[in-house]
Formats: C-alpha cells, structure tokens, sequence
DNA sequence: TTTACTATTACGTTATACGATGTAACGTTG
DNA sequence: CAACGTTACATCGTATAACGTAATAGTAAA
C-alpha cells in the first residue's frame, strides 16, 4: 500500500507533544527544543501546526489570551499511533542490519 | 543542536536497504515493498539516490551490466546510526506519551 | 511479442528552513 | 514610576529542495 500524506518529522514532533497534554505553539516548541534539543523555528512551527489543523489531527482551543491552545484530536491520535508503530518497524529493522539489534 | 540534513522516509528506506547488503535501485525498491509494503515510485526513488550519493552516504560501484549497484559508505552507515538513534527516541517518548508503552 | 527489469529525466506540489515583523507582558534599573 | 530591554507568542513571506507522478527508453526474459 502506498503511503499518502507523508508527515515527517517537524509534523510529527507536535503530534507527540500534543499527546501528552494540550499545549500553545510556542509551549510546543519548548517542548520539543527540552525533548530533543530541536529548535524549530517560527515558520516550520506554525506553518506545521496549521497544515495539522487543516488535516483534523489537531484543533484548536478558545482562549481568553492571545495563546492558541491546541489538542490532539481522535484521528490525530490514530494517525499517529500507527505512524509510530510503522517508524518503529522500519527502525527495528534497520538496527537489526546495521548489526546493532 | 539543531537539525541540518533533511533526509526524510524515502531516503532512510533506502539507506537501511543497503545497509543489509549492496544492492542496485530497482532491487532497492523491491527491497522496500517486500518490507514494508510502500512503493517508492522511480522519481522518489532515483532522486533519493542521487542525493545521497551526492552527500557521500552511498557510493556507486562498478558493473559489467546496466545494474547499478550501491553500497552504504562509512559515513552513510555512521549517519545512519544516529538517524535511527535519534528517531527511536522520538517514537519511544510518543509511546510512552500515547500510553502505549 | 509481451512483460518484467532497470534507469533517466522532467515537472508540479508542498513541506520545511529561515527570517522579518508585530504586539503584549514582564522584569529591571535609574 | 518611567524607560528600557527581553521574553512570550504569533503571523506572514519567500526560497529551497524533497517528494509524487508520469513520460520515456532500452534490455532481458518469458
């Protein structure tokens, strides 16, 4: 089956941070940048977070401030489960022919 | 530290395919599909390939054929440890954070 | 002779990188 | 307290290049 709709890394970084708990953009980024060490500039934040939105994977929360809180939606939480499970395939198999597993 | 090369799925499929063995581009994309069912059309496939070489993460050996076979060079494998490395730590931190692990 | 193998090339789409811009809130120092 | 700088938060714009799709083409095999 072919994959469509290939979110990659930036995509998926929100998606695991908006997992554990609902965040704002700039919340997101902290995250990730204390997770990782990833900065990911402005544009590849908000830029990655709307096209999320777009796809339903992510909505957003009513605020009082100007933070746009967003959460994890059903589908998005779907979507990434099997994301992950299908990355950790193709890894698992990697470690395993670089010898290392 | 922050995120330079942008290799993304194709390109990592195709690494941990040589990393296996040598192998020319079509057996590659056989490689892929028989692995993890995805189908890296030619355009996806043979500029992935191109620029890895570019890059100096495969190299290109020579054939009496028409096959070109590539091999992972010290440095593909290197970069393709930590690659692996890296995204592991992603997925595991977003199973943890799905509740899945 | 038709199908499978093998590769090249071109083109459009779009995610990402990078940065400029803007505003609000907060803290610090004179 | 006023002025200043800094951090928090977001939007928008543009360039680059990876990816998707497909057209082309030649050789080997069935």
């Amino acid at each position: 089956m072919v994959k469509k709709n290939r979110f990659s890394e930036p995509s998926l970084l929100i998606l695991i941070s908006l997992a554990e708990k609902k965040r704002h953009g700039y919340a997101i980024m902290e995250d990730i940048e204390k997770n990782y060490d990833i900065k990911l500039g402005p544009g590849t934040l908000y830029g990655a977070i709307s096209r999320l939105e777009k796809a339903g994977y992510i909505s957003v929360l009513e605020s009082q401030d100007r933070k746009k809180p967003y959460k994890l939606t059903e589908e998005g939480q779907i979507y990434l489960t099997e994301q992950i499970k299908e990355i950790q395939k193709v890894t698992s198999l990697g470690m395993k022919r670089l010898g290392l597993a």
